[in-house]
DNA sequence: TACTTTATCTCGAGA
DNA sequence: TCTCGAGGTAAAGTA
């Protein structure tokens, strides 16, 4: 038997079923299907009665359990766990337990198995990286190159050179040369975002004096257009549409749909 | 061959496995273990070069991508989604191409594989829902059962009955009769939990004129404290510790080990 | 529907 | 380590 390609179980007893996770757990992906009770002690507490869900564990440590719904697992445990797997009885039954622990935060998961239906470890070979367009810092980055996207006469200082300035997006003069703080959000802009751009505000008003607060974003809650008014603030409204396209990518995808006319 | 159990095809061919794929998505739990390129447009949009990963189609259209890393999937879709299947020829070699697509927002995301490992389709049957404690909810209605752990001689109107009086976790009187605004945290409180507290007190102020606000957290970073002590605001720090194992539980695991004394 | 807030959030950057 | 802010956040609750 080589030493690739996926080992699987189909319904192993759990004295079968034990052996095969510690050989595999922590060096290879590991995933459970079966039927199990769940329990979660540490930030907050947890219990799951007894279903069937598919149990990942990966090399790092990471614990996820996933039902047959729903986007979030129903249990988890980040990565540096420590993983235990061992055959127990209950009710004159074999079970099989699996405890998943982690130090700081103190939390441990623990599984029960009354029934496994499928077992299996493999290897996954990636050493690629996921390349993300679209994010705040990609519309920050091109409002400092396109100053005039937000005001005609806006200059920024440049922040990737001076972080001192502060936790601002963007930050700098009008065309009368008064001070602009600029909040940019990538999503419709909510209460939350205009009282951050409040405290940014003030923060720079207390120093400064005289000091513009503009919130860029592709939209803004009623209310939290009247908060900005209120606080004398500004909504500048983005056209993401017309922003994004104009740093063009390629995609891996395309890249290989090419080779088939689409 | 009965209709139970996991179906699993080890090393398909492109041919193979997009039959099996088409049989089983949206029916059943379906994984699929492989090399394969990754595209992403919507509301941003990413690009994963070739690696091996796990692909997991749930029924209800959820798609996770996981790597051998990490808690969160490299890519995703939550349910909902239209899930499609197709083989066809890159280079000269065949591969399966997924597609699964949602509106509102319109978003795709495409998978090429160029080599299945391990494809499964299963089903998971599971009628129980997590029992999850100690969420900032319990510790609110904790809060409201004891609330001199506030402080002596408050007295919270109840707000299960009178959501009119706002959004704030608790609101009451002290024992002078001043109205009081208590914003809850389950966890170490920031400078974002001040502002909210901040923005609910001032709201109240400008309608009752005196006003207090207390922020009540297991802990609070030194920025929000001062931030808090500008505006007039207190801190009241809460001992989970103490607070939580007031409402005992019966856990599911702890249930199942006593069958074998642990 | 629109809006706000929570989350066992996770993750990363900066001090 | 702590703190703070972003997230393709997702999901729940309320007006």
């Amino acid at each position: 038997m080589t030493s690739h390609g996926p080992r699987i179980l189909t319904a192993p007893a759990p004295e079968a079923a034990v052996p095969f996770l510690r050989e595999h757990l922590t060096h290879r992906m590991v995933q459970v299907v079966g039927s199990c009770t769940i329990d979660y002690q540490g930030r907050a507490s947890s219990t799951l009665a007894s279903g069937e869900r598919l149990v990942i564990v990966k090399p790092d440590g990471t614990l996820l359990v996933h039902t047959g719904q729903g986007i979030k697992p129903v249990n988890w445990q980040p990565s540096g766990t420590n993983v235990a797997v061992a055959e127990k009885t209950w009710d004159d039954q074999p079970v099989v337990v699996m405890t998943v622990e982690r130090t700081s935060p103190r939390e441990i998961v623990t599984l029960v198995f009354d029934e496994v239906h499928l077992a299996a470890a493999y290897e996954l070979r990636d050493d690629e990286d996921l390349d993300l367009f679209g994010t705040e810092a990609d519309i920050q980055q091109l409002l400092g190159m396109r100053p005039h996207l937000i005001e005609e006469g806006f200059e920024p200082y440049d922040m990737e050179l001076d972080r001192r300035r502060g936790p601002m997006d963007l930050y700098g003069t009008d065309a009368n040369g008064t001070r602009v703080v600029v909040e940019v959000k990538r999503r419709t802009a909510g209460i939350k975002e205009a009282q951050q751009l409040v405290r940014y505000t003030e923060r720079e008003r207390e120093v400064h004096g005289e000091v513009r607060g503009i919130l860029a974003a592709p939209g803004i809650s009623d209310k939290a257009h009247r908060y900005l008014k209120d606080k004398e603030l500004e909504y500048k409204e983005l056209d993401l549409e017309e922003l994004l396209p104009k740093l063009p990518r390629i995609q891996a995808t395309q890249r290989t749909l090419e080779g088939f006319g689409e």
